[in-house]
DNA sequence: TATCTAAATGCAACTAAGTTGCATTAAAGT
DNA sequence: ACTTTAATGCAACTTAGTTGCATTTAGATA
């Protein structure tokens, strides 16, 4: 689906501003925080939050803390959880983990904290 | 185990400021931001910060970022995952769902979120 | 018990994320 | 083209968290 389409859909706005941020946020295919895309965009910090916190009402875009203390953004396309590794903070996307139930509550997301694969691997 | 023992068994010096910020940390029994404790505690910030930063190192304290944007930490006792609710922001502990594990990845922690039991039922 | 030393603390200054009010601008319907 | 409402830029602000430095204190040793 295009961009632009996502934002119709909602019945947002078709600014400039968030053709650009959803532009960068699809085209990073990982979670971003603030920090790595500030440089990148034309638009002032008040509208990028803003925008980001629309995006989020509209459950066009999810976002969690990451252990480097910086909230990471990401387009919700399909659902998949996420690893942080603990000594290298990476954020890996799980693509095949299938969130597991719990009986009474409704599972969106799930975070994995610990020691990811190359981590594992460099201290064997 | 008493909480000057959690101190002296990781060879760290047994201050005052770290038996009262363990204390509150302990009796909370979940977890607690800065925001919660600030007013509880004679230690200036910076002290507050270094010794969670240490009980952290020293696998005394863990901590996660939460959807309100703000930092919670609680003692480590017994492993367990948590779950944080998207609609009234609450984090419940889970005592009793075990970690699923990943081939390659060591999983210490697991944050689930979502919609919480009382929420679910809210909106019947 | 007095002395010593490294580590812990308080204080102040700082950084950076995120928020808010307000005047201006631009999207989208008529 | 005109109008209205929402979005934007800017500046000021709040608050979490960090850092440097002078002072204090825990706890080891004599």
């Amino acid at each position: 689906m295009k961009i632009t389409d996502i934002i119709e859909e909602k019945n947002l706005k078709l600014t400039s501003a968030r053709k650009e941020l959803l532009e960068i946020l699809n085209k990073a295919k990982k979670p971003i925080s603030f920090e790595d895309i500030k440089h990148k965009i034309g638009m002032d910090k008040a509208t990028f939050y803003r925008n980001i916190s629309k995006f989020e009402d509209n459950s066009i875009v999810n976002s969690f803390e990451s252990n480097d203390k910086k909230r990471y953004y990401e387009v919700q396309s399909s659902p998949h959880s996420h690893f942080i590794c603990n000594t290298c903070n990476t954020i890996e996307c799980l693509e095949n983990v299938s969130p597991a139930k719990l009986v009474g509550y409704t599972v969106i997301d799930v975070i994995y904290k610990g020691i990811c694969k190359s981590c594992n691997e460099t201290n064997l």
